[in-house]
DNA sequence: TAGCCGTGGAA
DNA sequence: TTTCCAAGGCT
C-alpha cells in the first residue's frame, strides 16, 4: 500500500497547484462570506457550513450577521435570539458552542479572533476543518482545511483507497495539503481544492473533461474516479413513534415544553411529545401529560402524521389534539400565547406541528 | 473508535 | 423510494 509520504514523491505538485489555483481565480462563486476577509464573519459562515449545503446556509447568514454583526454583538446576546436564528438550521449545538466561543474571544481576547492556530482551535466548535478554514481564509495562514470536499478531491487525485471515514485518513491528507499548498496563498489553495470538489468532482458524475487538474489525476488516468473515495456504509436508522400533541386551554394558550439541555434537539421548544408504541399512544401520552404537566385531557388524534428524519433515527411522528379546562402549573412547560410561543425555537418538525394546527 | 447530533437537496 | 451526503465536532 500507498503511504501518505509516499504519494507525493513522483507527483506534479507545482502543475497540480498552478492549474488548481488559476481555475478557481476563474470559476469561485461569489458567497456572501467572501466578500472581505472579516475573521468573525468567515468563523460563523464556516460553523453553518459544516454539513450543510451553501445554498441552504445563505439566507441564515445573511440573517445571523444583520442580527449579531459583530462578536461583541454576539457575545451579548440572548441565547433564545441566537438559537431562533438558527431554527431550522440543525446541528444546534454549534450555535450554543459559537455563541460561547465567542464569548470567550470577547473576554480574552479582546474580540480579536486569535491569530495563533493552537488558541483558536481551543475554542469550541473548532475542530480541525474549522480551524484550518478560518486560519487560512481569514489570515492566510499555511494551515490544511480538509473537508469533504478536499477528502474526495485528493482521494481521488492521489488515488487514497483507504476509508475517509476514518480520522486517521483525514490526517494523513492533511500532512499531503501541507505539502501541496506549500508557497502558495493558503488561503486560495484551500478554497481552490474545496470548490473543485463542490463544482467539479462531485461525489456522483463529476465532470473530469471540464477538470483543470485531470492530467494530474491518478484515478483519471486509471479510470477508477467512479471507485473513489472509499467509504464505509453506515447503517441504518432505527425508527421511533411518538406521539406529539397541542392543547389550548380557555383563553387560548397553548402548552410547550423545553426539551432537555443535553442531546437530541437540546434545549429546543416542542409540544408536549412522547415516545409509545402505535397502539398505546393515548394512554402513553394521557400519563405523560399528569405526570409532567399536570394536565387531565381528553385527546382527540388528527389526521396528521410524518417522519422527523435525523441522521441516526427516523421519528414517526402522530400528531393529537386536546383542551384543558383547568389550567394547571406545570413546572416543566409553559402555557403561552400563540405569539408568545412564535419566539421560542422550534425544531423543522413542531414547525410543521404549528403550521398544520394553530 | 464509533455513535450521537438536523435538515434538505440530488439522483 | 431510497440512499447518499453536504465547507464536521463532540464524547
Amino acid at each position: 500500500m500507498t503511504s501518505y509520504s509516499d504519494r507525493l514523491k513522483t507527483f506534479p505538485i507545482g502543475e497540480f497547484s498552478r492549474r488548481i489555483l488559476n481555475w478557481y481565480e476563474n470559476n469561485k462563486r461569489p458567497l456572501p462570506w467572501r466578500e472581505d476577509k472579516d475573521p468573525y464573519r468567515i468563523w460563523v459562515s464556516e460553523i453553518m457550513l459544516q454539513q450543510t449545503q451553501v445554498d441552504t446556509v445563505k439566507p441564515y447568514f445573511e440573517n445571523f450577521m444583520n442580527k449579531f454583526p459583530t462578536p461583541e454583538a454576539l457575545a451579548e446576546a440572548e441565547e433564545a435570539q441566537v438559537m431562533k436564528a438558527w431554527e431550522g438550521l440543525g446541528y444546534y449545538s454549534r450555535a450554543r458552542n459559537l455563541q460561547s466561543a465567542v464569548k470567550e474571544v470577547v473576554q480574552d481576547y479582546g474580540g480579536e479572533i486569535p491569530k495563533s492556530p493552537e488558541n483558536f482551535a481551543s475554542l469550541k466548535g473548532v475542530g480541525p476543518y474549522t480551524k484550518g478554514a478560518v486560519m487560512s481564509i481569514a489570515y492566510d495562514l499555511e494551515e490544511p482545511a480538509v473537508d469533504g470536499n478536499v477528502m474526495r478531491v485528493l482521494a481521488r487525485v492521489l488515488l487514497i483507497g483507504d476509508d475517509i471515514g476514518k480520522q486517521r485518513t483525514r490526517r494523513q491528507v492533511e500532512d499531503d495539503v501541507r505539502m501541496l499548498m506549500a508557497g502558495t496563498s493558503p488561503a486560495d489553495f484551500n478554497q481552490a481544492l474545496m470548490e473543485l470538489g463542490a463544482l467539479v468532482c462531485t461525489p456522483k458524475n463529476p465532470d473530469c473533461d471540464a477538470c483543470p487538474v485531470k492530467n494530474t489525476c491518478r484515478a483519471y488516468q486509471r479510470s477508477m474516479v467512479h471507485a473513489l473515495p472509499v467509504k464505509a456504509k453506515k447503517k441504518k436508522q432505527q425508527r421511533r413513534t411518538m406521539a406529539a400533541v397541542v392543547i389550548e386551554n380557555e383563553k387560548g394558550e397553548i402548552l410547550v415544553e423545553q426539551r432537555p439541555d443535553k442531546g437530541l434537539l437540546a434545549g429546543m421548544w416542542q409540544f408536549p411529545m412522547v415516545e409509545a408504541t402505535p397502539d398505546l399512544q393515548q394512554v402513553a401520552l394521557n400519563d405523560y401529560l399528569k405526570e409532567a404537566h399536570q394536565v387531565d385531557v381528553e385527546l382527540t388524534e388528527t389526521e396528521q402524521r410524518f417522519d422527523h428524519v435525523f441522521s441516526h433515527l427516523i421519528w414517526d411522528i402522530h400528531v393529537f389534539r386536546g383542551t384543558a379546562h383547568v389550567q394547571a402549573a406545570s413546572p416543566n412547560g409553559k402555557w403561552l400565547t400563540k405569539t408568545e410561543a412564535k419566539q421560542l425555537a422550534f425544531s423543522v418538525s413542531h414547525q410543521k406541528i404549528w403550521e398544520e394546527q394553530l
